[in-house]
DNA sequence: CTACCCCTTAACGTTACGTCAAGCTCAAGT
DNA sequence: ACTTGAGCTTGACGTAACGTTAAGGGGTAG
């Protein structure tokens, strides 16, 4: 039985286009070509379609597939367990994903519920009295008085959308962290991300154009030295949490 | 402060690629041009990159984060509830791919151990007498001598390989006809995908150029009326199934 | 003055097709 | 025989989000 390629294609439940393009990137060929140009698929093509639908079907990509089809010692099973592992790996990032939709997602709701504007003016302002006496002091000496006042206006200039992106980039940091101290790695990819999101935290409340990689990278240094930053960072995770972001960070713009 | 392209590549950890492709889009355009022709970004444009990283780790598309971003009244919570959604049906779907690709690599176990080639060969013929003690009768009566014989040489010249993909096919075809059963309609989607499998089932048995749409359907009625092909399907399942199978193709028919 | 780094635009490559567009072929009805 | 309409062909653009050359101008330090 000969086939046109619309006659497969019904046969098969895909375009002609797909079987075009399968034709072209050499994964079916048809078995000839008739006098007018036309393609001319035979049994043979429709078994090897068949097969390719169903490793599609598995969400295999066309490359794999031609690889599958055309080693003449084609394992189908190592294929399938690597397939497999990918398929797993790709839905672990989809419920990481999620995750931190749902937090930020859980973040919004609870700052829509404190509707009221003076509470969280009163908020920023708690915080931004919190931040000066708890880090004042250090912030002036290395930055000098003009720096500290603009970097409470901007705190105090925060939106509250912005506001609340600064505590789900902390809270993101935090669960970077912590991963990255059962690790125990300060080179590991969630140390590197916990010491990026740092900055990107950092980037809200320094001044413009305060930021450096020194700058970043001595205020690492502070959480470790002083025993303030310390029991922030160690109290919110475990002992050490502080070092960790210190080497992380040290790391990070060491190699960025 | 003011940054050139690098300078702000190397503040947010994006490549200079990304930034003149968010030019390019409109999504994130320079403050001004100078007379060089060089990007240069203030701080305003700092602050917007950052808002575009949050909101692309959450894997919104930068055509949606454009929207959330121009729109002056952008509803975030919205916007992340339907994005959550979206995220959730991902999960899903890959969570279905990965059962498939599961039974698919254990069957393949299975066939493994078997590793006695006259086993296969004798389980092929059982299957095969099986076959045609059962339904040997009614499709002999449809299609004749001629057509018979030739569906008995084709399974027995399966490969092992081809018979395991009728085992796989064969299972899912069941799973969807199971959920469509709970959902009792053989237009919902796993309805017609059994129909579709069945489809795909049927071309590994019969001859080449025998499938036809009517001879599908009628095949299908065949599994209702008489009631060893009714038992087949039903004891593998539950009461109804043939029913519902044929429905199903009935559908699935007319409409591809 | 010359390295050398940074900047620009242009354009191809990636994945798996969908969607025209222009033009040739085939089967059927008048 | 001729027309019509369906079916076939190749070619080429569009999609997402950039990575990667390539060719050529700008800026600065030795």
């Amino acid at each position: 039985m000969n086939y046109t390629i619309k006659q497969l294609s019904d046969l098969a439940g895909v375009s002609t286009r797909t079987l075009r393009y399968y034709d072209q990137i050499d994964l079916l060929k048809p078995e000839r070509i008739n006098q007018s140009g036309y393609r001319v698929y035979g049994p043979k093509q429709v078994d090897l379609l068949q097969q390719i639908l169903f490793y599609r079907e598995l969400a295999f990509s066309l490359k794999e597939i031609r690889s599958l089809l055309k080693s003449p010692n084609f394992n189908f099973r190592d294929a399938l367990t690597d397939h497999h592992q990918k398929l797993i790996a790709k839905k672990q990032h989809l419920e990481q994903l999620i995750r931190t939709v749902e937090q930020t997602l859980a973040a919004q709701k609870g700052a829509i519920q404190m509707t009221d504007h003076e509470k969280f003016d009163a908020f920023k302002k708690e915080k931004l009295a919190e931040n000066e006496r708890k880090y004042g002091r250090e912030i002036r000496e290395n930055y000098g008085e003009k720096t500290i006042e603009k970097a409470n206006k901007q705190f105090a200039g925060l939106s509250r959308a912005d506001y609340e992106k600064t505590q789900a980039i902390e809270k993101e940091m935090f669960e970077n962290l912590s991963k990255a101290m059962q690790l125990n790695d300060p080179a590991s990819a969630a140390a590197q991300k916990a010491a990026a999101l740092h900055r990107q935290w950092l980037f809200f409340f320094w001044p413009e154009g305060t930021y450096s990689k020194e700058a970043h990278a001595g205020l690492a240094q502070m959480y470790v030295d002083d025993p303030r930053f310390t029991s922030y960072y160690d109290t919110h995770l475990a002992n050490g949490a502080a070092k960790m972001l210190r080497d992380a960070v040290n790391i990070y713009t060491q190699q960025n």
